[in-house]
RNA sequence: GCCAAAGUAGUUCAGUGGCAGAACAGUCGCUUCGUAAGCGAUAAACGUGGGUUCGAUUCCCGCCUUUGGCUCCA
């Protein structure tokens, strides 16, 4: 039995053969396996579209049909060199390999093509199943991921173990489709991006901004539980701030300036986090009052790359729920333990059970891309990998991957199309403190500098908002909801008692809306139904002479009749906290 | 930004080198209805700027936007 990983990249083999036999000129890349699949690279001798995929995918049927036996084969760096004649990027990898030291070996597919490949392949092709495989599309792709190299076209293709399984692999994608939030932004009316306003900067409907407001307003209750206190600072600042922070030097993501006559030139802020320090550092600080908790809610605009926008999971026109602790070194494992309760809280209330954690830490063979001492660093991530493993989260290590001034976790989810998106990040941050000159006075009456965590939970709420809806499938619970209720009445003849209940759930505080239109009651149905409204109340001639409302439960239909007051009980029980 | 594809009523989708079609949503009537689509009428679109052509929504080029990737990132 052969595994979907041989299968896989075996099939990886036969693409870049059927390739090269269409257009024989083209210079191979690499083709490894991916989830669900494999691709592979290549530099093409002309462009080639969708419609050219299955044509590629029939003369991979007909060499599967072939019965061809993969066989590996060691190769001296002559024999290699020689062997891929006329491939730069083959002969770059050979090159590289011998400098490593890595041995070298060839695979061949029968006698038809011959790939500079480490191996893991099926005995021969007859194993592979030929209807459990497609080619999918095409994209573009860096050779090894730089801009700076040429771009290559890359190939898609899913492969499983047999037909039965790609098919159900295919029609989950179509019903993952159907939760992006994209699409359902648009029909539940929660935001919409419009050319003239630009591209990444989203605008809400009153549904997406009380959606957004829910949210938000979540957070800040619950930092302001945990004590965190909330500051405001405005959207535009003098460039000496940045220059200060290292931003101006740094971040390319920033808008350019606005231009002022006699003026120092102004700018819209990409972060907040100077401000935070500016506003520490207006005031002297004792040991005794450390640490300082402060969070921020507002928006920040980056000017992010055209290519890369996305809905609403990559914006230019970024909320952040910035937080900032301000703490004595001795104190960063206590401020950690306690912003994990609180984005552990978060989780748990929206549901989110499927994200893992990336913990960054510094490459101590490389400490020179580092500031900082050693020991503190040792300690730090020892603390973070500690804190995170008590808690049972899914995570990795990224060696090397910390920020040059601390390491960081960064909670990574995925959306519905398999995309990762990174939310919460907290990060240990020992450098903007020196350059801000932050210091609080200690026992002795001195100096110390101190540190700094830098937090997010939602991370944006945009692109938390895009996951949620996702996660969600736009069925939000009532406390979320935008419409937590819609009053139906069956006929004209109950209008009047249908808007004395609706003044009733509105004076209760309740999400209410009145759909009283010329049609019929199962059309008003299906319509609040399919706005995925948490409960529809019929008021018909039965519940005006018994003074009731018939409660029916969003997908669970209809729960009988009861008395208001009894609903909005049973509704507020919901509420966020 | 780069590679590739796509852009037709509000939405989902047809279609054509010669007056642009449907369904749902909208509007106006009729109907007053008991838990997922009542009936009829009506308004509404070829992203944008050039080019080819007697004539372009259709063919070609640029731009904009979107989608899928790459790099970057919350």
């Amino acid at each position: 039995m052969s595994s979907l990983e041989e299968i896989r990249h075996s099939l990886a083999h036969l693409l870049a053969a059927a390739v090269l036999k269409k257009y024989p000129k083209t210079k191979l890349g690499i083709g490894p396996v991916i989830e669900n699949g494999f691709y592979y690279d290549f530099l093409l001798p002309q462009s080639i579209s969708d419609a050219d995929l299955p044509e590629l995918e029939k003369e991979m049927r007909r060499l599967i049909h072939l019965g061809l036996d993969f066989k590996g084969e060691k190769l001296t760096p002559i024999k290699a060199k020689k062997m891929f004649r006329g491939q730069p990027f083959k002969q770059e990898l050979i090159k590289e390999f011998v400098k490593e030291k890595k041995s070298l070996t060839a695979y061949h597919t029968g006698d038809i093509f011959t790939d500079l490949c480490r191996g893991g392949h099926v005995k021969n092709t007859k194993k592979i199943n030929p209807e459990g495989f497609k080619l999918t599309h095409l994209a573009g792709a860096y050779w090894k991921g730089s801009e700076k190299n040429p771009m290559l076209t890359r190939i898609y293709g899913l492969a499983f173990a047999d037909k039965k399984t790609l098919e159900d692999h295919l029609r989950m994608m179509e019903e993952a489709k159907k939760r992006d939030h994209r699409k359902l932004g648009k029909e539940l009316q929660l935001f919409e991006i419009v050319d003239e306003v630009g591209p990444g900067l989203p605008l809400f409907y009153p549904k997406g901004a009380i959606l957004r407001r829910l949210v938000e307003n979540y957070i800040t209750e619950l930092q302001e539980r945990h004590g965190y206190l909330p500051i405001w600072v405005p959207h535009i600042t003098k460039g000496e701030l940045y220059k200060i922070s290292g931003h101006l030097d740094k971040y390319d993501a920033m808008y350019p300036p606005m231009k002022l006559k006699d003026e120092a030139d102004y700018y819209l802020k990409p972060m907040s986090c100077p401000h935070f320090m500016m506003l520490y550092k207006s005031l002297p600080h004792s040991y005794k009052e450390l640490p300082v908790r402060w969070t921020y809610t507002g928006t920040v605009y980056r000017h992010e790359k055209s290519g890369e926008l996305s809905g609403l999971t990559r914006v230019r026109s970024i909320s952040q729920d910035d937080c900032h602790v301000f703490a004595r070194p001795d104190q960063i494992e206590q401020e950690i333990n306690l912003l994990l309760d609180t984005i552990e809280e978060v989780y748990k209330k929206f549901g989110f059970n499927d994200f893992w954690v990336r913990i960054s830490t510094h490459d101590p063979k490389n400490k020179s891309k580092y500031i900082g001492d050693e020991k503190v660093w040792q300690k730090s991530e020892e603390a973070l990998t500690h804190l995170i493993q008590k808690r049972g989260w899914k995570h990795e290590i990224g060696v090397g991957e910390a920020a040059f001034y601390g390491p960081k976790l960064d909670f990574i989810f995925k959306d519905v199309i398999g995309r990762e998106w990174q939310l919460s990040t907290i990060q240990l941050d020992m450098n903007l403190p020196k350059r801000f000159e932050l210091e609080y006075t200690d026992a002795e009456g001195k100096k110390r500098q101190l540190v700094v965590i830098h937090r997010a939970i939602l991370g944006s709420t945009e692109r938390f908002l895009g996951i949620l809806i996702e996660h969600l499938g736009g069925a939000f619970p009532a406390w979320l909801a935008p419409v937590q209720a819609i009053i139906l009445p069956i006929s004209e003849k109950q209008k009047d008692y249908a808007d004395k209940i609706f003044i009733q759930l509105k004076n209760a505080g309740i999400r209410t809306e009145l759909n009283d239109a010329n049609e019929s009651l199962g059309k008003r149905i299906r319509q609040a139904e399919m706005e995925k409204i948490p409960y529809i109340i019929v008021v018909g001639a039965d519940e005006e002479t018994n003074k009731t409302v018939s409660v029916r439960e969003r997908q669970k239909g209809n729960l009988g009749a009861m008395i208001p007051e009894k609903f909005i009980e049973e509704i507020n029980k919901q509420a966020p906290r």
